[in-house]
DNA sequence: TTACGGTTTTAGTCTTGACTAAAAATAAAA
DNA sequence: TTTTATTTTTAGTCAAGACTAAAACCGTAA
């Protein structure tokens, strides 16, 4: 069973709406994660729930099955692997890749996903940090930690914050350590705890002890 | 002006149907290229006429414009450049590429292609030996040369035959050297004038300085 | 229990790009 | 020059995927 560039971005929504499958999404918020109209989505719905990709109850939302899930997981597998061939092998910057990977997500070919999933090495997780499912579907979880964990010489993505103050969130603004952003673990000064950070691999930072246990990040 | 993937097709056919814009092109040619229907092919030459990237004349075909020919090549330019990548990077066989092609040409996206035409080193040919327009539409006239010109280690492509009779084509075929086939001279004798060929990087080829002076390549 | 606001669905329309069947135009033959 | 064969176009449909407007449904508050 085949599905249409229209009805995978509609899986892919429903997905991640849903948390991975874990709670039921409604009309609206697939609207507004589409960015269509409601009666649009209504229509969509019918078609998914006939290929059974999702349960569609009228008036009560839709979960998605299994095999949604295992379609929805193939389509964010080639959106992620593609996002890694833009940023590694092209030199996007990871905020140009997002557009053009939609894109190229909906070419039907397992042979050219299983090649380049090879010519990019098997990797674990996309420019922004994201895990990379197995072509079974499968997502390895990602384990975070805080950065003052991190050994020199590490590699890696800071992914959340575990104080999201606004006053800690402005702080990592200002010295341009974003969610999202990479970096490497150039020194720990062992006398104080505080850290030398390469970020997006030019710019140092120094950061406190207890700055640097505020973030998380995963390992690369 | 934007063109949907489907104009895309069209204009493509109608430039290699009127040989790179020099003849015109009637309605049913276009249907068979395309495999569809003179009805719905007089629609599109309608909507492209409109667009002005053909010259449409109700009745007596096509000629494409020079607005046609640039987006033509454009088109033509996007699927040779990843026919390559897919080739020289994802190890595809050289007849498996085109279908992938096909809907890799269509990703919207000048930036990627500037990117990858230099991630592959600004290619001059595709792996079927067709010359890659360069980003403003021009094509760099292919040089043919004679096999039994090439120097030993060249490495080239068959585009064509000087006797085309269908002996010599049945020879050609049962020996494997093929229009399109890839090959590197590894000797010659100097005896006799005849050469050792290496076709497709598998398969040692002996052929007589009669059959080589027949055979024109393209040297890469 | 009924009324109301918000959500969702239905009904009907539009565009793109395909199709078939029929009509019209052109080209070739008598 | 008229007839005939071929090509091309028009007219009318269809499916996908969007839209608007209107109707139907759900949950909550009176």
């Amino acid at each position: 069973m085949v599905l249409t560039t229209a009805e995978e971005n509609y899986l892919k929504a429903i997905y991640h709406l849903s948390d991975g499958g874990t709670k039921s999404v409604s009309t609206n918020d697939v609207a507004a994660q589409i960015k269509t109209k409601a009666a649009s989505v209504s229509d969509m719905l019918r078609k998914l729930g006939e290929k059974e990709v999702i349960e569609y109850r009228k008036y009560y939302g839709v979960n998605i099955t299994e095999e949604g899930k295992k379609r929805a997981l193939q389509t964010i597998r080639k959106h992620r692997l593609w996002e890694v061939f833009l940023v590694d092998k092209l030199q996007f910057a990871w905020d140009e890749v997002h557009e053009v990977a939609e894109e190229l997500e909906h070419i039907q070919s397992p042979l050219l996903i299983q090649r380049l999933d090879e010519f990019l090495n098997y990797p674990k997780f996309d420019p922004h940090g994201d895990p990379i499912p197995d072509e079974f579907g499968d997502v390895r979880a990602r384990p975070r930690v805080a950065l003052i964990e991190m050994d020199i010489d590490q590699s890696g993505q800071i992914v959340a914050v575990k104080d999201s103050s606004a006053a800690f969130l402005k702080y990592l603004d200002k010295v341009g350590a974003y969610i999202g952003a990479r970096i490497k673990v150039l020194d720990k000064v062992e006398f104080d705890g505080s850290m030398e950070i390469l970020v997006d691999q030019k710019k140092t930072l120094f950061m406190s002890k207890d700055v640097a246990a505020n973030i998380l990040a995963i390992q690369s």
